[in-house]
DNA sequence: AATAAAATTTAGACAAATCTAAAAATTTGT
DNA sequence: ACAAATTTTTAGATTTGTCTAAATTTTATT
C-alpha cells in the first residue's frame, strides 16, 4: 500500500468511525484536503484492491479488510505519538505531524516492540484509544463537557479538536487529561460554563466546552 | 527533497566517501540498483537543485550543499539503527531495512531528541561513525583484518559488508564489535588466517577477513 | 414532474520516478 | 589513429497521484 492509499483509508475510517455507512466523495475530499475528482480516482484504486466498497455516485465504505488496514495505521499513529511524548519529551501539541510520517513505516515487529516499550498502552496523548495487534481497543464512557449536567463532576479524558492551537490553549488554562473537574453552572444565553479545576473556578466558552471530553463521575 | 532524491544523495556520498571526485553514472546505477538512464534523469534534477555538479558524460560530484544533505540522511539512518538496537532490542542484522525508511522522516528536533536519548553516540551498531548536528564525525584508525600484520593484536570495530547474511555469520562465530582478537598466522596460498578470539583459535577465509575492520593495538 | 442546484464522475493534462530501445559520446585496443 | 566496445544520454512510454474543466447523475425545490 502507498502512503496515499493509507491516508485515504485512515480518512475514510475517521468519517465513518468504524461503522459501515457509505461516505460521500465530497466528505472525503474535505477530510483529505483534496479535490473530489482526485477522491474518485483513488477510491477506484482502493476498490480494485478490495479495501473499500464503491458504487458510483453512492459513496464508499470500508470493507472488512480496509477496516483492518485502517486500524493498523491508526494504531501506528497513536503508538508513535505516545512514544514521542513519553520517551522523547515532546508536548502533546507537537506530535501529530511527526506521527503522520511515522505511521507509514512498514514493520510489524517494530510496532510490536514499540507497544511493549510503552507497556501496551490503552490511550494516546490526546485520550484516543490505541487498537491492539488485533485491532481491538478499549472504549469508555465519555461526554462532551458541553453536554454534562449541572451540577456534576468528572475527569478530562480527551479532546475532540486536537489542533495545536486548541491544545496550547488548554495548556495555558492548566487543562490536562486526567484532571478532575466540577461543572458549576451553565449560562443559557451563550452556553458558556463555569467549572472548577485545581481548586479555582472559572468560565469557559461553549466553543471550548464542546471540544473537551469528560468521563462523568459515577453519581453514587 | 523527495525520498528518492535523498537516496541518490546518500548513494553518491557512499561512492565518493566525502571526497569531491566525480562518480560515474553506471556506478550510481549499480549502487542504487536502477538503470543508467534513470540515473541521468535524477542527476539532472539534483543538479538543478544545486545538490550535485554534473557535466554530461563526465560524471557527478556532490556540492557543498549536497554533501551536507547526504550527511544529514546518514546521521538519521545511523541514529535510528542504534535506537532500534539499544531501545527496541533489535539485532544488528535486522535494523538496516527499517532505518532505510526511518531516515526519511522530516524533523530536525526529532533527530536531536533521539541523539540525546542515545547519549550522543559516536558509532552505530555496525561500527560506522554517526555525524553530529554539524555533520562532523569521529574517525579512528582501522584496518581490514586481511591487512593486519602477523602476528598482531587488535579489536573488532566495524564491518565492511553489512548484509544480514554476513552479520549472522559473524554472530554464529561469536565475532562481535569490541572483542579483542589476535592474528596468529596467515596462509600464503589462500590468504586464510588463524585468529584467537575469546581464548580459542580458529581459521577464517580471506573473504571474511577482508570484510572486518580491526583497530590495531598500539605496538608499545 | 420539471427544473435548478449540488454532488460526482470523466476526460485530459501534468510532475515524479521509473523503464526500454535507440542514438550519441567517450574510452579502449591494436 | 581508427574501429570496436563501453558508457552515457535521449526519446518515448508507464504508473501514481494530483489537478481543471466539462459532462453526468442525484437531490432538492417549486
Amino acid at each position: 500500500m502507498t502512503h496515499s492509499e493509507e491516508n485515504y483509508l485512515k480518512g475514510i475510517y475517521h468519517l465513518c468511525k468504524g461503522g459501515s455507512v457509505a461516505v460521500a466523495t465530497n466528505a472525503i475530499a474535505a477530510q483529505m484536503d483534496t479535490k473530489p475528482s482526485s477522491v474518485t480516482d483513488m477510491v477506484k484504486r482502493l476498490s480494485e484492491k478490495g479495501l473499500v466498497d464503491y458504487r458510483k455516485y453512492q459513496g464508499v465504505s470500508l470493507t472488512e479488510s480496509g477496516n483492518r488496514q485502517a486500524l493498523k495505521i491508526i494504531r501506528k499513529h497513536r503508538l508513535w505519538e505516545l512514544f514521542l511524548v513519553e520517551k522523547l519529551d515532546f508536548k502533546w501539541d507537537q506530535v501529530h505531524e511527526i506521527a503522520e510520517q511515522l505511521e507509514h513505516i512498514e514493520s510489524e515487529v517494530l510496532i510490536d516492540r514499540l507497544d511493549a516499550l510503552l507497556e501496551y498502552p490503552d490511550y494516546d496523548p490526546h485520550g484516543d484509544p490505541i487498537p491492539d495487534k488485533n485491532g481491538v481497543f478499549k472504549t469508555r464512557e465519555k461526554k462532551l463537557l458541553s453536554a454534562m449536567p449541572v451540577p456534576s463532576e468528572g475527569q478530562f479524558v480527551g479532546v475532540k479538536d486536537s489542533s495545536a492551537t486548541f491544545l496550547r490553549f488548554l495548556d495555558r488554562h492548566r487543562i490536562a487529561l486526567g484532571k478532575k473537574v466540577s461543572i458549576l453552572e451553565k449560562e443559557e444565553f451563550d452556553k458558556s460554563m463555569r467549572i472548577r479545576l485545581d481548586g479555582d473556578a472559572f468560565r469557559i466558552s461553549h466553543q471550548i466546552a464542546s471540544n473537551l471530553y469528560i468521563k462523568p463521575n459515577p453519581t453514587t
